[in-house]
DNA sequence: ATGAAAGCGCTAACAC
DNA sequence: GTGTTAGCGCTTTCAT
């Protein structure tokens, strides 16, 4: 194990200082001194050593990524996407999982700093009180995805929440729904707010009575989905609901189906997150979806991009969200048809 | 950015070796100036550069965590658990996904290599082919999680899959199913094999004939269920089915209702893995479950000990896997009482 | 176009 | 107990 470039040097008959230049590619290496080095490097399986290099460069070849849930494929596939863009870019990939808590996130922060990452992928458990001073203080760049930060000036990957939320309102009401409820999540983020925002605005443009019951906030957990539509089956009537994530939608079909309701004909469900178990559950799940893949890739291309040129105006990218409807919200419609998308 | 080791002791009034053992607890450091330097560390903010720390060492503090599939819930939540006692024990831990794919597998080992990662948890594309000698060259330790490597030795954590899948066979045939399949993982993978073979033991002690077509094998993918339930359907007739990992589960369920094929009257169904939709799914979903979570865990205990102590004997945990019976594979049993779980 | 040499921040001998 | 000092492997002036 390590083997120097040093060694590199010797057996190509170079100084160590040729060797660097060639595996940096340095333009100013004579072609045939550059492929002796090449092949050297090559007999002896040469792997630069990355300590080394960044204690001299003052810069890692990695880039962190924290995410609130690990365990949501709506944020893995987010983390998928940055790590192919990183990769593809000759960058490694820290992963974290923050589990939505500020303390958590701030801990995570601090990793970033000592290990002095390249930048970061983040989406933020706050929009206002997480707290990014310390990689500011450490210049270390940041893209939010999925959510956005308050009055930071950081790039950020998002999809048109708002929009997204008023077009499955809308799509509800039009299929008949006289009272449309909302499982939401947390207000501190973004989502949770411009969601909500979104739905009161389809409500109240259907000229529907702004109704405080039919609003129930989660924690876009399993568990907070199951709480909070426990607690709007036992608070309200209802006959469509949009929930805020896919989790969430998981808790609250559970408890939907162990009451008896029965989706679409009594309660029509529409969902965001596209995940995979959206077509195989019976009825097939409508579902605002996201190109998750594609939010992290952009966020990654991003954080390069501003990795080269810190100096950079900051960029806020919105992908379009779509809406697939399928059986779980069609109500007037022959049920056959309802698979398609 | 960057206070240095040295600015410590200057403040503290000591010699950066000082500063360099009170920071590494080394016991020969007398209290009270122990406490000025940790109070002038305090001061500064300072954060120990680690690739200089790693270039004297030779050491990083960062695991390597390879799995098949960020997407997979199983593999998320052993990743979770590997980041949790990691982070516990300061590490931190550097995510990749192979895709099951040994190319590009292989080329994670060669990147943990060249990272100096102080060790690696894989779950192996294969059994056999699986090479680890960039890594043993290396020095660094692995250990398999829910697979295991053939002839290497190498601390392994798995369940029993043979049992686990013997006794999910048996219950369908307790259930009165009269010709169970199998739609099984790559047999490359100790996974897909000893499930496989779980199967066929309980198939054989029940006196039924072993046939070949109740077998179909996918990759461990949605896509893969959904090809081999349909193979399934066009080939032969059954009346239970044993699916070997969750998003096959999902594939091959999408397909039964596609055709609508009534689950469990018509075809009785029992799956590896407990996915949160399982619960969600109606009928509720008969799963062999496993502790996702504890294989995590244990599997970075077991080769943080490793690293401590490269000497150790090569240990193999099996943890249990238990059966959860639900809904999707009760056929004589009043439905209402299937909801336990 | 190539080489010599200085140092990035830290730890570990080795002195005292 | 504490300080001095020599590198770890690499990049990057500065010479040539």
């Amino acid at each position: 194990m390590g083997v120097t470039i040093r060694e590199v040097a010797a057996r190509a008959g170079v100084s160590v200082a040729t060797v660097s230049r060639v595996l940096n590619d340095r333009p100013d290496v004579a072609a045939p001194i550059r492929r002796r080095v090449l092949d050297a490097a090559a007999e002896l399986h040469y792997q630069p050593n990355r300590a080394a290099r960044s204690l001299r460069t003052r810069a890692t070849k990695v880039l962190g990524c924290m995410i609130a849930d690990v365990t949501n494929p709506f944020f893995t596939a987010i983390a998928r996407g940055v790590e192919d863009a990183a990769q593809q870019a000759g960058y490694s990939v820290l992963l974290a999982n923050t589990d939505e808590e500020l303390p958590k996130e701030q801990r995570y922060l601090e990793v970033a700093v000592a290990e002095r990452l390249a930048g970061v992928v983040l989406s933020p458990a706050s929009s206002t009180a997480t707290d990014l001073s310390v990689l500011a203080g450490a210049g270390i760049p940041v893209v939010a995805v999925d959510r956005r930060l308050q009055g930071a000036a950081v790039d950020s990957v998002t999809v048109n929440n708002f929009r997204a939320a008023s077009e499955a309102t809308w799509h509800l009401i039009e299929q008949g729904c006289e009272r449309v409820a909302f499982l939401g999540g947390p207000p501190s983020t973004t989502t949770g707010a411009r969601r909500l925002a979104g739905y009161r605005a389809a409500i109240r443009q259907a000229g529907r009575p702004d109704a405080p019951e039919l609003v129930v906030r989660g924690d876009f957990r399993v568990e907070g989905g199951r709480q909070a539509m426990t607690t709007l089956l036992e608070t309200t009537d209802f006959d469509g609901v949009l929930v805020a994530n896919g989790p969430m939608t998981l808790g609250a079909m559970e408890v939907l189906a162990d009451r008896g309701r029965v989706v679409p004909d009594q309660v029509a469900v529409v969902s965001f997150d596209e995940d995979s178990w959206a077509r195989a559950h019976r009825p097939t799940l409508s579902v605002v979806a996201q190109p998750t893949y594609e939010i992290g890739q952009r966020a990654a291309q991003l954080l390069l991009e501003r990795i080269g040129d810190p100096g950079l105006e900051p960029r806020r990218l919105v992908l379009p969200a779509t809406l697939h409807v399928r059986a779980s919200s069609l109500r007037r419609v022959d049920l056959t048809t309802a698979h398609a998308s």
